[in-house]
DNA sequence: ACTTGTTTCTTTCGTGTTAGAACTAAACCA
DNA sequence: TGGTTTAGTTCTAACACGAAAGAAACAAGT
């Protein structure tokens, strides 16, 4: 639809949010000319403003800088988990509008899809312009090839929810996703490589090499959860002593120091505990925490990317035990290398439905028509208008 | 100087041997009309050449592939250790053509490169169009920015070896070069992604993806070399037990069994005795292949890549022990995941050589002039012609 | 021998993208 | 008020590309 120089200037706008002219063409490559021949089709079509930006002191000619047009369009992002759906309404930017999370009554397709379109025409959100769900699991074109935990193969899941909703629906593993967003609005933006770990419920690991996130098979089938990390921690459900998911999944951390304790605790105790002072949780959290950098330190040393995004539900623990984890990292790291720079994404759960809506918004940016008669230059069909 | 669709054409050739220009559509993504106007500079100049492949019995007519003309230029490739240099001449697809191996009388940057001119004159092969250089350390721009064996700090070294042999010199980091040459000529051609691993006097360690070596300012320091292994192995010099040097390096695998045995062996000995049956011997190859399997499995999980080339001059290894190599991959890798495919070069110490003159191939087809006036196309300036 | 079919490659030509030169626009400054 | 600086525009020529059609070279059938 779009050509290259054409999407270049679309991302660019929506990803560094206010931008001249002037600057695009350094950061695109192109000429003063190419850009005004590039951006008024945009403006033609309502897809961008020029925003009036005062004189800032500055000699020469003010810029003019090229944004997206304010209520363009809002997407929708969806994460699925074994238990529930995390929903986010978003704006273009897949900045945070609305967020709810719905509980699962089941797992069948037809069941989960019917529950995203009932969640996603609650969200009370118009303009609809792209729904993104995400999911742990093997994904390929709108397919679900493998997802464990919902015990599907082969479900062309996409399509399911595109039926129910009429609006198009892009559909992505969730670390792939969360990936993306951090690529284009997170903390990764205008890193050319990183990698995401998250800690949660489960334990993920994302790679983003050359400014694109890795894509390949590998990606999304949970490769990070059993690198071994200590010796002597707990076993895992596969049998790993101390490996990523032994180490720092919630549920293991808060069954170790329940064991400790002999009564029933959950994550959010734990790190209540561990800050409190209280000597099991803290054994129980330093570990964990000197596990979580030597996560880091391999997959920085073996990624050759010196900087890592950390980010999931259970990311409150890093807060926590800052200290250890750097000492961690130090430990596992060449001196003369360059310091390892962490980012922490502590939204919580609602990076995993945002990073659903990036997949969407990706999406939208390459379905945008600039030279189609008449019609509505970013097609959003149904769209909850 | 040439435009991406020319450069890539050229590379194309290069890479994937004769070829033909319909086979260059589907990879190259363009059309027949643009392979042979593409083409036809590259024939007029006299750099490519059409072959004449006589009828194969297939009906339609006959394919006319394009090849580099034959002898249209060689190229020298120099790995400087702290006790010598390997020094290659290759043809233009970087294939063994001389190979020597040259004393270092000393460390300084003047006396070095010195004879690194010596001994490419030396090697008695004309038309050299460009000489490659490769070291253990950061090497940016031309310029040495830090070696630690040869404790050199931001020596312009290119320069001082073009300053003495009048052909234009290529410097890069020795594990860059060498994944670089695994990705055009070796055994990582057409794979997108692999992660390189050499073992021998020192551990190294580079990766590609998505076609494309990693160039950070990470690779080249030498990040591998002390991965945590195992727990109960050797301790290396900084004070690591069971890093990958303590477990891998030749010097520290012939370490281990001189000491078992009260008698000086050297690696090349330790791997005799292995493979007559010598139980201290085989203990140690046996641990030294496990530590290599989970490096291997490691690099595969974090970086997303099922492929690993295997080099370096110690990697003879691998062929005693592949069993122990590939259990221990399997022992730390999600039976889901895919299986990892492994790729050994054993071609040794003349493989670091090779790695440095593909740098210098890879340099001259940017240097390519197809629209200057009546001069060389592939200016090789004083070349030893 | 002749035709038909198949595949590869070439020629012609129109389209779309690009950058360069020259120009206009809008500010500040002396 | 007119010079300076920076931003953006108009016009144009160059270029790269692909669609369509044609040419080349062979195989196989009639």
């Amino acid at each position: 639809m779009l050509s290259d120089s054409e999407r270049a200037l679309a991302r660019a706008v929506l990803i560094h949010g206010p931008i001249s002219r002037s600057e695009l063409t350094s950061r695109l490559g192109l000429s003063p000319p190419s850009l005004t021949r590039l951006a008024k089709p945009f403006l033609d079509r309502g897809l961008l403003v020029e925003l009036d930006d005062r004189s800032d002191g500055s000699v020469g000619r003010p810029v003019r800088p090229l944004d997206v047009r304010p209520g363009l369009a809002h997407f929708a992002g969806v994460k699925i988990t074994g238990e529930s759906l995390h929903v986010v309404a978003t704006d273009v930017r897949a900045a945070l509008l609305v967020y709810v999370e719905v509980p699962l009554r089941g797992h069948e397709p037809e069941v989960v899809a019917d529950e995203i379109a009932r969640a996603v025409r609650a969200l009370g959100v118009d303009r609809i312009a792209g729904v993104g769900v995400s999911l742990g699991g093997e994904v390929r074109d709108g397919r679900v090839e493998f997802a464990p935990f919902l015990e599907w193969t082969e479900v062309p899941f996409a399509q399911l929810v595109e039926d129910r909703l009429d609006i198009p629906v892009s559909l992505e593993n969730d670390l792939v996703a969360l990936a993306e967003a951090e690529r284009w609005f997170g903390l990764g933006r205008g890193i050319p490589g990183f990698a995401v770990i998250t800690i949660g419920a489960g334990i993920g690991y994302a790679l983003v090499v050359n400014g694109s996130v890795v894509h390949s098979r590998e990606a999304g089938v949970g490769l990070g959860g059993h690198l071994p990390l200590s010796t002597t921690g707990p076993v895992c459900h596969v049998g790993h002593r101390g490996c990523a998911e032994a180490m720092l999944t919630s549920g293991s951390i808060a069954a170790q120091v329940s064991g400790a304790l002999q009564r029933p605790l959950d994550y959010d105790d734990v790190l209540r505990l561990a800050r409190e002072g209280h000597p099991a949780a803290t054994t129980v959290v330093d570990e964990a925490a000197a596990a979580l950098g030597r996560f880091v330190a391999l997959a920085v040393n073996l990624t050759l990317q010196p900087a890592v995004v950390l980010a999931g539900e259970g990311i409150a623990l890093f807060a926590l035990a800052e200290g250890k984890v750097r000492a961690a990292i130090a430990a596992d790291r060449d001196p003369r290398a360059e310091p390892v720079r962490l980012y922490v994404d502590d939204s919580g759960f609602s990076a995993w439905a945002r990073g659903a809506a990036t997949i969407a918004i990706q999406d939208a940016v390459d379905r945008i028509d600039l030279h189609g008669e008449e019609q509505d230059p970013l097609p959003m069909r149904g769209a909850l208008a």
